[in-house]
This record gives structure tokens, sequence and C-alpha cells, in this order.
DNA sequence: GTAGTTACGGACCGATTGGTCAAGAATTAG
DNA sequence: CTAATTCTTGACCAATCGGTCCGTAACTAC
């Protein structure tokens, strides 16, 4: 056989999605991934075709990651209100002085990307539509939710919505009051 | 006195609104924007310091033209559900089969910019609290809210968030049918 | 040990980036 | 008319862009 390489291709990943989270595809240049991974361009190129396929990697680990652990947090114990308290609550603290406002992955590869690679485009009308029936089985651990479809399809509508948004304006620089009162408001709904 | 210059400064800057609102600013050089506005860089550099400041400018005008009409439609008569009503049927509108999907310019660039330059980031707070200042003042036709300023404050926030959300889910390709439905959800609740 | 294979680092590539300079054309004041 | 001013055009700049090549180091199989 041959040398092995000397680093972790998933640490990596991690790593570029970091920064093309913090800073979209145009806005981080290959210099940039090289010290967000400590890696030089021939190490990378090996691994990924071209810097389209490193975002388009990158967008895919943030949902297996966070995008995951989104659902799992929906799927803990509790009645529907419960469970998307813990969410509105995970995405205002976002917001807290000192916190980054990264906002969503997948908000800002919308803004910056969904027009500019149809692939890029499908992949994350794919991901929300997974984040929305996520949505609508943590609706069903709660009546009405549990036995009526369709208000459970309007309430998970509703509430995509409103999330997104609330992560755009986490981004956006809104004052954390703003944030909590809209939580709060969409959370007493449920 | 000396030779007059050739072009409408405000033709030129709704050009390089549209196509930073389209591109980004990462995304758009200054090719591109002599390409929108049918000038060369140096007619651009005498109106403009560099590319940032054309950025800041084209997001000012966004602010007095795109946000002002929204402004403008929420103060058509009506009560306060029929104005949101039109504003979300305009949103959805945007998702219709040959649609541009634009989303909003302003999440756009919270999601690209408002990190990279802390002058956006300021721009942006401000001209979302005054579309949720506008919002308020919509809600302000009709009970309970006319009277209840708690009501429409808390109203108001949560009615902006699902606004910002609609409108990053409408460019990230999200189905009109869904869209439709998070609006009449919305609109419902007033 | 040796041969074969693969990773690594850095030099290198043409193209494009944002931005500037210089020269000539067009205009007005007088 | 001339002088003064400022516009437009296109050449030009260094720096950076994404991407490739190649020599060498490091590893495995035998």
């Amino acid at each position: 056989m041959a040398r092995p390489r000397e680093f972790e291709p998933r640490e990596a990943l991690d790593d570029i999605m970091s920064v093309f989270w913090r800073q979209g595809y145009e806005g981080t240049s290959l210099q940039d991934i090289e010290a967000a991974t400590g890696l030089n361009k021939q190490s990378l190129y090996r691994v990924f075709k071209d810097k389209r396929a490193m975002y388009r990697a990158a967008l895919r680990r943030y949902d297996e990651t966070e995008v995951r652990e989104t659902a799992e947090l929906l799927a803990r114990p509790g009645d529907a209100r419960r469970k998307f308290q813990r969410l509105f609550d995970s995405v205002v603290a976002e917001a807290a002085p000192g916190a980054e406002r990264r906002g969503c992955f997948l908000c800002n590869a919308g803004a910056d990307q969904a027009q500019a690679d149809p692939e890029t485009r499908a992949f994350l009308k794919a991901a929300m539509g997974r984040i929305e029936t996520s949505f609508q089985e943590a609706l069903a651990a709660s009546a009405p939710y549990s036995r009526d479809a369709k208000a459970r399809k309007d309430m998970a509508a509703k509430i995509l919505a409103a999330y997104f948004g609330l992560r755009v304006l986490v981004k956006s620089g809104a004052p954390a009051s703003m944030l909590k009162t809209a939580a709060r408001q969409i959370v007493s709904e449920i």
C-alpha cells in the first residue's frame, strides 16, 4: 500500500462547514479554507473535486449535524408546545451577548447560492422539507395535531416560516428582546 | 463649468441595487456592475468611493424603494387582516411559476454581509426595525391592537419573523403550496 | 533491505479581482 | 475664440482568485 493521510477528512469537513457557514460561498477563499482546516490545497483537492464540491459537502454535513441535532431536540419528551419551546429558546440564545449570531447555514445558502447553483437549491428545498416534516412530527405529540393532519400541516408551515425568519433576524443583528417576544408569541399559539 | 455627466446616478444606483440584490456582495464583481449599469469603472468610481460604498448605497436605495413600497401597501385602506393579506399575497406571488424568487435584499444582506461589515449590520437592524414599526402601525387599524400597545408589539414581532422567513423560503425554492399555507395561517391569526 | 504507491508542501499557472492612471473629448465661462 | 474644468475611455496595476504540477517524504508489501 502507500502512505496514509495525516488528517481526518470528517474533521476537515467540519472546519470547512464552519467557515462557509460564517462567510458564505463567494466570501470564502481557498486560503480561508486552508487556514480553517490547517491543510493545504493539494490535500483538500485530493478529497474534494473543487471549491463547489467542498461547499456542497459542507451543506450536507450541516444537515447531518446541526439539522439532525434540531430534530433530536424536537424528539425529546414533552408535549408539542414544550418541544418548540426548547427549539425557540435555542434560537434566541444565539442572540445573547457574546454569542456568534451565525444564523442558519441553510438560510445563508438560500440567500447567496440558491440562484447561482441549482444543485444547491434542490438540496436546500429537500433539507427544508425535512425540517418541516420534523416539525409535523413534533406537533403530533399533542392534540389536536395528533389526529388532525391538516392542522399539523398548517401549523408546521407557519412555524417553519417563523423559525427561519427568527434565524435571519438573529444573524442580522435584531435586538434579543424582540426575538424573545416573537418566539414567545409563536410558541404560545401551538 | 465643465462637461456634464452623461448618465443619471439614480438610474445607475437602481441597476446596482438590482445586481447586488440578485448576487450578493462577494458574488458581484465590478464587471457585473459595469454590465448592469452600462457604465465603466471610472464613471462609477467618480460617484462611489469603492465597491463597499456601492453596496451600502444599494441597500439604502432598496430601503427607499422596495421597503417604502411595502409600507405603502400596508397603509392602504382596510382592517389589519386585510392589510397583511395584501402583503403576504405579494410575498407568495414571488414564488409563482416563472417569477424571479429574488427574496428580500435585507435578508440576503443579513446572511452574507451582516458579520463582515458592522455598518451594514447597523443599517439592517435599523431598516428591519422600521419594517417592524410599519407592521405595528398596520395592526393599529383594528381592535384589539388599536388600543393595546403590548398586543400590537407582540403580534408585530411574530409577523415580522414569519414575513422574513417566508421571503427566505421563497428564495430557497420552497414549494408555492407550502408558502401559501403558511401565509394563510399567519394572516388568519391577526 | 527494495519497489511501489500515495500524501505532502510549495512553486507555479492563467484569469480575474478591486482599484488607479493618463490622455483625449466635451462642455462652459469669459 | 481660449482657458479651465470634468467627463469618458481604455490601458494598466499589484494582489488574489481557483486550480494544477512536480519533487520529495513517508508509508506498506514483499
